[in-house]
DNA sequence: GTGGTCTAGACCACA
DNA sequence: GTGGTCTAGACCACA
């Protein structure tokens, strides 16, 4: 369900990071449902089990997830969990939209690419 | 003009070089400009000459300076290097808004996000 | 495998890169296969890390190769890199032949000298 | 009649050998035709008079014109002069057929973007 | 003096 | 171990 791009450019541990936030959002995966220990999902997934205990920590970080010890890693309960990666992604788009602003693009330009992405999406 | 962020993980190079575009946007630096040496730039901003050479080359990749040996850098004319800047940011921030509607966030919330920075610009 | 001339004016870091191409046309390196790491290829040609550090960027951006921190670097699939290395060596075949009509050379001198050519390379 | 551009990356002495070529080639300058002063060639150009002084001596070497001491400069001999432009010429072209070739270029593509190059300078 | 290349060597993130 | 960044410093071509 995860897929991984070697080419990207994107470091595996946060291509993971945001695979398991993308099945969430999905739906994939429901509050309270187990992930994969880090050996087994090493395993599926070809990559070194380093790679996967960062991502976890990292979810686990911001909330997203939570780990027993003994027992394994669990989606977190939904609003802590959310509010979490929605934090994150509005903190991230904002320094995108700086960033474009800075580099002349006017608020109407912005505007407009979100449009046109979002019909796009809905092709 | 230009501030240097050492902790910020972005590399030093693409620093100068958002630098450099940051100036040409606000007008500072012009067409037919000349910038500072390479060896001058880099005493200035107390960074090694490799460093800025590497920064002044991606700029004339880009068309947005070019360089001569012997004569030294100067602001690209106008149309190409500003087609250049405008088309990079205009990916960058596609790419953002795919992130952010991949974690959940909607169009409408993207569209609101501008406004307000847009507000925060204006005071 | 990859012969360097240091008399030659070329860049060190440009000769590496027709190099690896020049093996990727052979079929000595194919699709997927994994080049030396950055290192070993400094120690085999004796050259510093740094220049070959240089010639794999210049690859990778230019889609002939990819490279990923701590796994290595591996020849990209076929089509990206192949079209990459034939449309560079269609324009640099290009202006040589402006060049040579500049100089008075005719079309008819042009063709005659490829046929010689390609009599010499079946010997 | 010539001229000179900086951002190309071809040494500006380069272009004023290439330039004074084209100008003997197009029949502009005739055997026996005295070239400027390296002084006035170069205030002409607004360039160093070093640099017209080294593209002076490379046309000199390859019997392109000749310099009297106290008299100045000028046009070889029909024959030698042309016989020196078309061997650097030709030279040069094989050299770039063969890289073409080297990045899997067939010799019918080569002569196919002759015939194309012919037909636009037609227009 | 100016840009461009290269070596030597340190240090960091990633897997 | 692997790629990526940066410093320090030498040397070359060019103007």
């Amino acid at each position: 369900m995860i897929q991984l791009d070697y080419k990207s450019g994107v470091p595996i541990y946060d291509q993971l990071v945001n695979g398991i936030i993308r099945l969430k959002m999905l739906g994939a995966l429901r509050p309270g449902d187990s992930l994969p220990s880090v050996r087994s999902m090493a395993f599926k997934l070809s990559i070194n089990p380093n790679t996967v205990q960062r991502a976890y920590q990292l979810l686990e970080e911001r909330g997203i997830i939570y780990s027993a010890p003994g027992k394994g890693s669990f989606i977190a309960d939904n609003k802590e969990g959310d509010d979490a990666i929605h934090n994150m992604a509005v903190q991230d788009f904002k320094s995108a939209v700086n960033d474009a602003l800075l580099k002349g693009l006017t608020s109407a330009e912005l505007t407009e690419i979100i449009k046109s992405i979002q019909k796009e999406d809905k092709r």
